[in-house]
DNA sequence: AGGATTCTGAGATTAATTTTAAATAAAGAG
DNA sequence: CTCTTTATTTAAAATTAATCTCAGAATCCT
């Protein structure tokens, strides 16, 4: 639970240094942001599970302090097509964002840590001159579990 | 022109076989989309140029079409994270979805149609035992026009 | 024709997100 | 420490994309 810690003052200079401040509110966000950093959590989801610990937050404050960490590159925004954006704390030593797995039979999300887009985004630069930073891949289709009960 | 009418008459069979029809609405609907096929029209920009030909057309109605077109895999709806969702024509030889880089300076959104992600998916297949069927792939970072306008 | 089916527009509705306005809290200057 | 500024908050209202409702049309089948 150390490294917690660790994160949220790395992410309170982040803030500091972009002249915003970890207010109670924000910290409790974040904290519980880290806590449930494989969950691909919306915004009210989000809200109810930090209203547990910080009673005094409103959704508003939540929404804002997403739209913060976005901007800042410190969470990801996902969309599933499921008619909200999802968040997702980036890990710290990850330049890059992770990828997604979306069974269209179970509807569950699975993640991907491993980079598969080096050589994609070579080809990519030498192609079209075009310099990534970041990527947004979800594959769409049947996870192992599904498929095995299918047979 | 020609192919542009011989893909209605296409995307009309596709229709019928399930059990819809290819009504006036829906046609100038899928006429504005095929003309505006590079351009990722949100469902409210499609509807004001669709006006423009068939003045007798409600929103609703563009909602109603694309989602049908999007449930028989001839349009590809997208989301670039700015509010809403965008809408392509599917290509019809194309099995694939296309990939897309959008340049977080000047905005723009270009096409890739290569298919970059076979050896990809077969390493999802491998690793996982997750069946791809389709992906989405949005790359994040400068074009080649902003780069060179920064040196 | 006539009965079933599919469609449609307009407006109402829903649900996610953003904005507003007034109150609060923290930070910096002197 | 007090004044001033700036950032932040809440709750409610506003906005906005998307969907639904429903009565009337168009189309199809026989």
């Amino acid at each position: 639970m150390e490294f917690l810690e660790t994160r949220i003052t790395d992410i309170e200079s982040q803030l500091h240094q972009a002249g915003l401040k970890l207010t109670p509110q924000r910290r409790a966000t974040v904290s519980t942001l880290l806590h449930n950093c494989e969950k691909h959590l919306s915004a009210e989801e989000l809200f109810t599970l930090v209203r547990k610990k910080e009673t005094d937050i409103g959704l508003a404050t939540v929404y804002r302090t997403l739209e913060i960490l976005f901007e800042l590159g410190i969470v990801n925004k996902i969309n599933f097509e499921d008619g909200m954006s999802r968040y997702d704390l980036r890990l710290s030593d990850q330049g890059h964002f992770h990828h997604h797995l979306l069974c269209k039979v179970c509807g569950k999300v699975q993640e991907v840590h491993e980079d598969l887009l080096l050589d994609v985004e070579e080809e990519v630069k030498n192609k079209f001159g075009f310099e990534v930073t970041d990527h947004r891949l979800i594959f769409h289709g049947i996870c192992a579990d599904c498929l095995a009960k299918k047979k």
